[in-house]
DNA sequence: GGATGGATTGGCT
DNA sequence: GCCAATCCATCCA
């Protein structure tokens, strides 16, 4: 018998564990996003992750670059887990990064991938079906750019707590998928870290940014 | 002040 | 597969 589960919003100091433990173990974990609409009705949006990537620290050959090109709003990274890390890359797409482990060391998680909840079922239903019938709507938010458009993210999130005062936070709702290890996307100039197995992805998911 | 380029995406050849 | 979109921090004059 499996008890109701409890839904709580993770703490900041929740982050603080491990990167990739904290990484993988937000697979399956509910981003959640408050919005108002025109009419003053608040909603909450909620986005269950299905990929995440880790960015572990200095001897991380895309951290060190990364650090490097953009200097300046990078220095977030050394914090204690618990804040959000949020900035444009071509102008155009928002990536939404979890700033995680001890302070000191610069580490984060990129959420990569989620479906809403209101979609499970429909994704369920497209899982019976050919591959080439699955792409429509399962993909719509699958990748850091579509997902923070979906979300209405924006830059104001950068440096806030990660809990509902920020108006975006994560739920546990008890819900523990199969994870699956893959190399991190885009970070080829990396070196020899660009192969390492970093990118947690909920196995065999159909909303996910990359095979 | 101006040039450069990116943890991406979607549209067109 | 190629390429434009479009902001912003950095680097170089």
């Amino acid at each position: 018998m499996s008890k109701p589960a409890m839904t709580t919003p993770l703490m900041p100091v929740w982050f603080t564990q491990p990167t990739c433990v904290v990484a993988a173990d937000l697979i399956g974990k509910v981003l959640c996003r408050q919005l108002t609409d025109s009419d003053d009705t608040v909603k909450v949006l909620r986005m269950r992750i299905t990929e995440t990537e880790a960015y572990i620290g200095a001897a991380d050959g895309s951290v060190e670059a990364h650090l490097s090109k953009r200097g300046g709003d990078t220095d977030i990274m050394y914090k204690a887990g618990g804040v959000f890390y949020a900035y444009l890359t071509y102008g155009v797409h928002l990536m939404l990064n979890l700033i995680s482990g001890a302070k000191g060391s610069p580490e984060s998680v990129l959420i990569r991938a989620g479906f809403l909840s209101e979609d499970s079922d429909r994704l369920l239903a497209e899982q019976s079906l050919p591959p080439d019938k699955q792409l429509t709507h399962p993909k719509q938010f699958a990748g850091p750019g579509k997902l923070s458009k979906r979300l209405q993210l924006d830059r104001t999130l950068y440096g806030m707590a990660i809990s509902p005062e920020s108006k975006v936070w994560i739920e546990d709702d008890g819900c523990r998928p199969p994870v699956s290890l893959r190399p991190r996307i885009g970070i080829d100039y990396a070196g020899t870290a660009k192969d390492w197995l970093l990118r947690y992805v909920w196995t065999d998911h159909l909303s996910l940014s990359k095979k």
